[in-house]
RNA sequence: CGGGGCGUAGCGCAGUCUGGUAGCGCACCUGCUUCGGGAGCAGGGGGUCGUUGGUUCGAAUCCAAUCGCCCCGACCA
């Protein structure tokens, strides 16, 4: 049993100005956690606590399909040079100098030392399935850390990583983390959904990421009722079909006046027509990547890349940087004029000449697939203070290719059951996929299979942000209670709280009161319950305020009811009170924790 | 790295424009009263005004440089 009266829980009774998000201000205020630089922090007696609750949690679930390792975070530079990452990574990992004058980094993620244990000693097919994970502080030293604990540059990530033999292998032990992970939110209390992601930097095949909806959030998920989740940057959906314009004059492409009318809107209103029935261009270049040595010969350093979009669509630079193969950034004036021979606000795809492969050079044209099929549409005539009319998209003109380049709408079907589409922000509390061939090739790890065969193994890699759990719980828990009116209000589940149940004495000065919150403090105690019995001599105003600030979801006031043998036990996560026998109390905390967990 | 904002007591802020040697609320300490929703009264402690340099008789205040933090963007597991 902890004593209020002899802990450090600094509580403020304002947020430091640097505060901006919900859950950093209400851990600063409940005294979790204190600022030491930009992304760097301290974690106090509770914060420390509460991340424990979640690291064992974590433990537990994963030592049911893994082993548990503990690598260095200071790592030398040949290992990562023998991935390519040490340059590959960039200014975002820390790197220093030792008194002999070598290159060390401090790692940000560890398939390069997993990898090269592996390597020097797994021997035989018969040595795998492996599942080898730690719980380690990883250093990244981020452009812009922000928002308390959500983006820092030191915290502590649960990262594992899978040997296979074969792909089938890797399958299971996906498979087996996805099904962890998945426990292991639920158990800490959390809601999530599990989205198709991209793979990112770190390569390989199938990724999932396990996000939390919260306006904290720095990713766009769309999710439906019926299961289909996904990063906008990758999610599609099942459009109704359009009744086309009926064509005009002979059919063909058709020149109109539209002096002084560039935007969709104005065009759209200009000519009596929707935003659906227009075609949008949209003017980038990619710059290609040095690596990839044949595009750079093939088609230029940079090229022109032209994107044709629904009037009414959003283009989604990130699949369109997919199809084009680089980094995108708009045209200037100048290219806008070079490739068009027209003006901003008039673009349009006719006369120009489309590279007739993405391998090929020329201008890459990419119509977007809600386009396909699409007839006598309006779009700009490349010449000033003119659109066309009926223009009919593959007929009229051939692009590069036709690909699924915008951006989902709110509301929109889902392309597997048609349920609408939600999108909100969210924040990634794990992710999991299937790295491929890509460390253990280019290190050198094999074994020998059952044929006698040198094989490489094939990897997995899986982390969760152990510091975002309880951040996102606490940014769920504050939009539960605002949207009941309570601002600036949490409870955490009584999983990952750092304690679970908050016996508030109204008046330490009434001997009766204090001992009988320490009789009951002690009672639960002893019943293997997380109790914190609040001691000091304050006002119970003060107390009370505090109770609902730390989060902890129980509280147990012994106070004046005390007269008729009661006590009055609060729910903050149902916002119930109700009395209770002294007696009782006990059986009724279990009963109620007990119904906590199963929820 | 581009754009914006801010550094004055533990926290929140005023004072800076118009230079004259620092103030308010909360917190903290002491005493009395109060005691189930951040108490009241009285007394008290605490600040190199981010740092460095300059202008001036005199700088929190004006000028320059620099460091730090926050926000938007770019970037990112």
């Amino acid at each position: 049993m902890h004593r209020w009266s002899q802990l450090f829980i600094p509580t403020l009774r304002e947020a430091p100005a640097d505060a901006e998000v919900t859950s950093h201000k209400l851990l600063l205020r409940a005294g979790y956690i204190r600022q030491l630089g930009a992304g760097l922090y301290s974690q106090l007696f509770l914060g420390n606590r509460a991340l424990n609750k979640i690291v064992s949690i974590i433990r537990e679930e994963m030592d049911t399909i893994g082993q548990e390792f503990h690598l260095p975070a200071l790592n030398p530079r040949e290992v990562w040079e023998e991935s390519g990452r040490w340059s590959g990574m960039g200014s975002n990992m820390f790197r220093l100098t030792d008194r002999k004058g070598a290159d060390l980094c401090l790692a940000m993620t560890h398939e390069e030392i997993m990898t090269s244990i592996a390597r020097s000693e797994l021997r035989s097919y018969k040595q795998l399935p492996q599942i080898w994970y730690q719980i380690q502080t990883k250093f990244r030293d981020e452009p812009r850390p922000k928002s308390g604990l959500l983006r820092v540059r030191q915290f502590l990530m649960k990262d594992s990583y899978s040997f296979d033999l074969d792909e089938a292998g890797l399958d299971e032990s996906y498979r087996r983390h996805d099904e962890v992970y998945r426990r292991i939110f639920r158990r800490c209390g959390l809601e999530f959904v599990a989205v198709d992601a991209d793979s990112g930097s770190m390569g390989g095949s199938q990724s999932q990421e396990f996000m939390v909806y919260t306006e904290a959030g720095e990713d766009l998920i769309a999710s439906s009722a019926a299961g289909y989740a996904a990063n906008v940057e990758k999610a599609t959906s099942k459009l109704p079909v359009v009744e086309d314009l009926a064509a005009t004059g002979d059919g063909k492409p058709e020149l109109v006046h539209t002096p002084g009318q560039r935007t969709i809107d104005e065009v759209g209103a200009f000519l009596g027509v929707a935003p659906v029935h227009q075609m949008k261009t949209m003017a980038y270049m990619v710059e290609h990547p040095e690596a990839d040595e044949k595009q750079v010969k093939t088609v230029g350093k940079t090229r022109a890349v032209v994107a044709f979009l629904r009037g009414d669509h959003q283009i989604n630079e990130t699949k369109l940087a997919g199809v084009a193969g680089g980094e995108l950034r708009p045209m200037h004036a100048e290219e806008i004029a070079t490739v068009f021979q027209a003006p901003a606000g008039y673009l349009g795809p006719m006369g120009l000449e489309a590279a007739p492969h993405v391998r090929k050079p020329g201008v890459l044209v990419v119509l977007d697939a809600a386009l396909e099929g699409r007839t006598n549409l309006i779009s700009g005539a490349n010449k000033e203070e003119y659109h066309l009319r009926n223009v009919t998209p593959l007929r009229h003109f051939k692009p590069t290719l036709v690909a699924d380049i915008r951006s989902v709408n709110e509301g929109e079907p889902d392309p597997v059951s048609g349920e609408p589409l939600r999108i909100g922000k969210a924040v990634e509390i794990g992710h999991i996929f299937k790295l491929g061939y890509k460390y253990t090739k280019s290190m050198g790890a094999s074994v020998l299979n059952r044929d006698g065969k040198e094989t490489t193994p094939i990897m997995g890699s899986y982390g969760i942000g152990v510091e975002r759990i309880l951040t996102s719980a606490i940014e769920q828990s504050a939009a539960q209670f605002g949207g009941r009116g309570q601002t600036d209000a949490y409870a955490l589940p009584p999983s990952i709280a750092p304690f679970q149940v908050v016996v508030t004495v109204t008046n330490v000065k009434e001997a009766e009161l204090l001992a009988a919150g320490e009789n009951l403090s002690g009672q639960l105690a002893a019943a293997g319950i997380d109790v914190l019995l609040d001691d000091r001599d304050e006002r119970a105003g003060v107390k009370f305020k505090d109770a609902e600030l730390i989060g902890v979801p129980f509280r147990i006031a012994v106070g004046k009811k005390l007269a008729e043998g009661k006590v009055e036990v609060l729910n903050r996560l149902t916002g119930h009170t109700e009395d209770v026998p002294v007696a009782g109390v006990v059986k009724h905390m279990q009963t109620l924790l007990c119904a906590e967990s199963r929820a």
